[in-house]
DNA sequence: AAAAGCCCCTGGACGC
DNA sequence: TGCGTCCAGGGGCTTT
C-alpha cells in the first residue's frame, strides 16, 4: 500500500531500530524480487553501520558506513516487520502469515542488528526491489536520475506544474501519477487530490498552463491540495506508528477513510453535494471521482 | 517524444 | 468447501 505517506511512515518506524545500528547478519532468501538482488548483496551489507535512514520518492534509502546506499522499493505489498530483542516488546506490524513448512511466507530479507533487533522484509507479490548504489554518482543512478521533485519540498509550485504540463494531452490523472514530474503520489492520493481540487481526472494536463506555460487556476489549486493530502496522511500514519512502537503491534499502516477512493456508489462527502462516487478505469487503474464536483 | 497497452506476482473477495 | 473471475496502493517495457 505504499505511496509517499506510507513509505515515510515505514521510514520513521525503521529509523529508531536501524539508525546507528550495525548489521551483524543478513539473510537473503531468494535470488530476486522484481529484479535480481545486486551482486554480493549479503556481503556488502554484513558488518556495515547504518548512518541514516532517508526517503526519496517512494524509496527508502539506508545510508551505510561503506559509502553505499541500500535502496528499497516496497512495490505493492512490501512490508517490514520489526522484532526487538526482548520478547515482550517484539512487534509484528501487519499480518504475519506462516507457510505450511514453517518459515513465514514471503519473508525475503532479514536484517539482524548488533543490538539484537531484526527487521524482516515481506513482499507477497514481489513488485518491490532492493539495490546497492555507491554514494558517488548516486544522483545519476538510473533508478534515481529521472525521479521528479518532492511534493513536500520547496520545488512544488504552480509555476513548476504549469511548465511541466504545458502542451500535454495526457489526462491530469496520468500527469500526477507520473513519477518523473512530481514523485510520491500514487493511485489513492491522486484520486483524493483531484477530488479536493475539483478537477476532472480526464481533463487534459495541458490545461493547467497557458499557451506560454504560465499557471492557470488548476495549477494554483493543486499545489496546496497535494501538500495537504500527503501531510494529513503522514500525520495519520505517524499516530498509528506511535501505537505500534510502544504497545500492541497493531500497525497495518495508515487506515483512514478516503473521500472518493474505493467508495464507488457512495454519496459524495462534500456537504450539499448530491453526487455519487463513480469508478472508471484509466491506464488499467481504477479512478474514483465525484462527477458532480469534478465536472471539468 | 509522448501516450497507450501489456506484463510482472500472489492473495483476498465474491459469485456460483 | 471448492473453483473461477476480478481486483489490488507499484512501475518497467514495448508498441504506436
Amino acid at each position: 500500500m505504499p505511496e509517499l505517506p506510507e513509505v515515510e511512515t515505514v521510514r520513521r518506524g525503521l529509523q529508531p531500530v536501524l539508525e546507528g545500528a550495525v548489521l551483524t547478519r543478513v539473510e537473503q532468501r531468494r535470488a530476486d524480487l522484481r529484479f535480481p538482488f545486486p551482486e554480493r548483496f549479503v556481503e556488502r551489507l554484513t558488518g556495515q553501520r547504518v548512518e541514516r535512514l532517508e526517503r526519496r520518492a517512494k524509496y527508502i534509502l539506508v545510508r551505510l558506513g561503506s559509502g553505499e546506499t541500500l535502496l528499497m522499493h516496497l512495490g505493492m505489498t512490501g512490508r517490514f516487520t520489526v522484532a526487538l530483542p526482548l520478547a515482550e516488546t517484539s512487534v509484528q506490524p501487519g499480518e504475519f502469515r506462516h507457510a505450511a513448512g514453517g518459515l513465514p511466507a514471503h519473508d525475503h530479507v532479514v536484517l539482524h542488528t548488533a543490538a539484537g533487533a531484526t527487521v524482516t522484509y515481506n513482499d507477497a507479490r514481489r513488485f518491490g526491489y532492493m539495490d546497492l548504489i555507491a554514494d558517488a554518482g548516486f544522483a545519476e543512478h538510473p533508478l534515481i536520475r529521472d525521479v521528479g521533485i518532492e511534493p513536500l519540498g520547496p520545488d512544488l509550485t504552480p509555476a513548476f506544474l504549469a511548465r511541466a504540463a504545458r502542451g500535454k494531452t495526457a489526462d491530469t490523472k496520468a500527469f500526477l501519477m507520473d513519477q518523473r514530474i512530481v514523485c510520491g503520489l500514487g493511485n489513492i492520493y491522486v484520486c483524493e487530490t483531484l477530488f479536493r481540487a475539483g478537477l476532472s481526472p480526464t481533463r487534459a494536463a495541458g490545461r493547467l498552463a497557458t499557451s506560454t506555460g504560465k499557471p492557470r487556476a488548476g495549477a494554483d489549486r493543486l499545489v496546496p491540495v497535494i501538500r495537504a493530502v500527503l501531510e494529513e496522511a503522514i500525520a495519520a500514519g505517524g499516530s498509528t506508528l506511535r501505537d505500534y512502537a510502544h504497545t500492541d503491534g497493531s500497525l497495518g499502516y495508515f487506515q483512514k477513510t478516503f473521500a472518493v477512493y474505493d467508495r464507488e456508489g457512495e454519496a459524495c462527502v462534500r456537504p450539499g453535494c448530491t453526487g455519487i462516487v463513480k469508478r472508471r478505469v484509466q491506464a488499467n487503474r481504477s479512478t474514483f471521482y465525484c462527477p458532480n464536483c469534478q465536472r471539468d
